[in-house]
DNA sequence: TAAAATTAGTTGCAAATTGCAAGTAATATA
DNA sequence: TATATTACTTGCAATTTGCAACTAATTTTA
């Protein structure tokens, strides 16, 4: 029986570090955070900011000033939304779309890179277990209320 | 083919949040960058401030004034090595190594949790995925310098 | 249907975190 | 012995964070 922790220690510190790094696209730099965000908004269709804050896990008020300034750097747009007038409905614009888009293709080229040092069966297995993974860690009652 | 990114963020951004909410024991509260300090010097023995520094990949600077605040805390040593003089050799207090130990013991505990939901063969095809992930990223030539 | 409660989002702090540039002191190199 | 390198610290200055307290819109409820 192994340490469990170290394994995944490693291995989240190694994404930490990647998602740290991903973030220049020409002359854009956004943060690790920051591109969470754009990530979250290009997958869905109108989100809120409730609906954006939620999914990437960060405090609304932190979330608020975030777009601010994503906004400022014109990667984002934030309407009104017509249905309900509380609501401000997220989008990225074009620019917002191609580092999105930038972004998702080199962390998806830099884990075929890694996938690279791995043969057909082992990737295969790689894959499933990390949805098992996933699955096992939403069904968990633990995960992110406070374990102390 | 499925969206690899995907499966990846989702998983990182679990860890992240599992890592922020670790991290009190009793009245002490620990960031989540701390804990990984505290972890790194608890497995090592008698390390450097640059070495620490290195595994938990943040800047030297910022971790310097880490070091302080935990000292301030009463949960790290520091003191002059006495081969190299510029050299600071780093330990955990008493109450260092307990709220090291105890922050590892329910990362452990959500872990055992987490793979509670698998039946025996799920759990040792994941632990052995995580594994080879760490092994293929550790050769890959693309993690952590700047990938655009 | 008017008052009360809830929800979405924004600000004002004040503290913590970050990194670059520039420093000191000790050691290694030429 | 002079020069470079290494280990670490400090001075900024910018960014990020979260709590509390706010506005405005919508729902609930009595």
């Amino acid at each position: 029986m192994e340490n469990k922790r170290e394994l995944f220690q490693v291995l989240t510190r190694r994404f930490g570090l990647l998602n740290k790094n991903c973030c220049s696209v020409g002359a854009v730099v956004v943060s690790s955070v920051q591109s969470h965000i754009l990530y979250e908004i290009d997958k869905r269709t109108a989100p809120s900011m409730q609906q954006i804050a939620d999914a990437v896990a960060i405090d609304i008020t932190t979330f608020s000033r975030q777009i601010q300034t994503l906004i400022k750097m014109e990667l984002v747009k934030k309407n009104p939304s017509s249905a309900d007038k509380r609501v401000s409905v997220l989008s990225l614009t074009v620019q917002g779309k191609f580092v999105a888009t930038t972004i998702d293709e080199s962390m998806n080229a830099y884990l075929e890179e890694v996938f690279s040092h791995m043969n057909e069966f082992e990737k295969d297995t790689v894959i499933r277990s990390i949805k098992l993974l996933n699955e096992a860690m939403s069904k968990s009652s633990v995960c992110c209320t406070p374990l102390l």
